[in-house]
DNA sequence: TGAGGTATAGAACAGTGTTCTATACTTTTC
DNA sequence: GAAAAGTATAGAACACTGTTCTATACCTCA
């Protein structure tokens, strides 16, 4: 596992081939066939793992909903951004031959229903009067992913790139907060 | 190139083999290296051409920034539900070994500028006076972009997804505009 | 009619994920 | 402690991939 996400790190996808991790995990091949169930199964394996961390990440701290809310989601993007192998694995849809299995899947959906809480958090004192919780979590979800993973390939021209992506988190949750306009 | 993006519409990138081209097309494996220098250039020259038509269909048509700005929104969701193919190899980064050439990415760039040129002249009436043409781009077609891959992904679970997409894109816009806080 | 360039089929090469086989080891059971 | 059962191992093998090579066929144009 290791292995894997280093060989991911140092050069993507590419090299993430069943018979490169075996080596550098000094191990035959088929380990991998073994503790895994094929290169796939390794993905899954990883999929879940960063499921896992991503969902504590995201859970509240505080108190104020809608601070919470931004700070869930500067703490996706330094997901992101500490655990690039992972969310590569993912998001970023990659690896062709891979669908992760029912379990990663529901471990995916747990870690949705994170945001879904925020914002429910947030209607509950008046935010987001008009809009179903689901939609919005999606909303913000598609926005935060569709900047972040520009940004893991690189293509992001700002200068001061953290203050860049709050302006974008805090303007996009802007534009669905009622309140503030 | 009709039968490179016939595969691919059917079967994905899984199925976008030179081997399952070529006999697609009536054509031995060899024609596609004689033609296009490889799969890699295929890819290419899809992605010019869906990048040329991108380009046009965002191209302003009215007179209110406003107005255009929303309708170049709406007529990038349109490209990548109509070209679901040319969209894929454009933007979801499924081709492992591909990256465009110098010429690919400037025709991208050219397209990338008609977004930058509806952010001046929104700004040119007051709009988003705060923050520089290019970074809104990049943050608009990031938003967009996340929303759409998701939708060409079939991970989007609302009723009405023109309506959804819409009300995403106004959200979006709105967060930036001072003007309609 | 003849020469030059190009498309062709088909084999070949190195690489991929995966499967198979026989050997070695580790653990459990008597 | 010794025998049996289960599992990890290495290494070859299979079908596939993109790509390259070679000799043959064809088409164009002077």
């Amino acid at each position: 596992m290791a292995a894997a996400l280093q060989l991911l790190a140092e050069s993507g996808p590419e090299g993430f081939t069943v018979r490169a991790i075996a080596r550098r995990a000094n191990v035959a091949p088929m380990a991998i066939y073994n503790h895994f169930d094929g290169k796939n199964g390794l993905l899954d394996a990883i999929w879940t793992e960063g499921f896992t961390i991503l969902q504590r990440e995201m859970a509240p701290i505080g108190q104020d909903p809608k601070d919470e809310l931004l700070r869930s989601g500067i703490a996706y993007r330094k997901f992101a951004l500490e655990h690039r192998s992972h969310y590569t694995v993912m998001f970023m849809n990659r690896f062709v031959g891979f669908t992760p299995s029912i379990a990663a899947a529901y471990v995916a959906t747990r870690a949705f229903q994170e945001l879904v809480n925020h914002i429910h958090r947030c209607q509950s004192v008046g935010m987001f009067p008009d809009i179903a919780a689901d939609n919005l979590a999606q909303m913000l979800w598609a926005a935060c992913h569709g900047y972040i993973s520009l940004e893991i390939l690189d293509i992001n021209f700002a200068e001061d790139r953290d203050k860049t992506f709050l302006q974008f988190l805090s303007g996009v949750e802007r534009g669905f907060d009622v309140l503030a306009l």
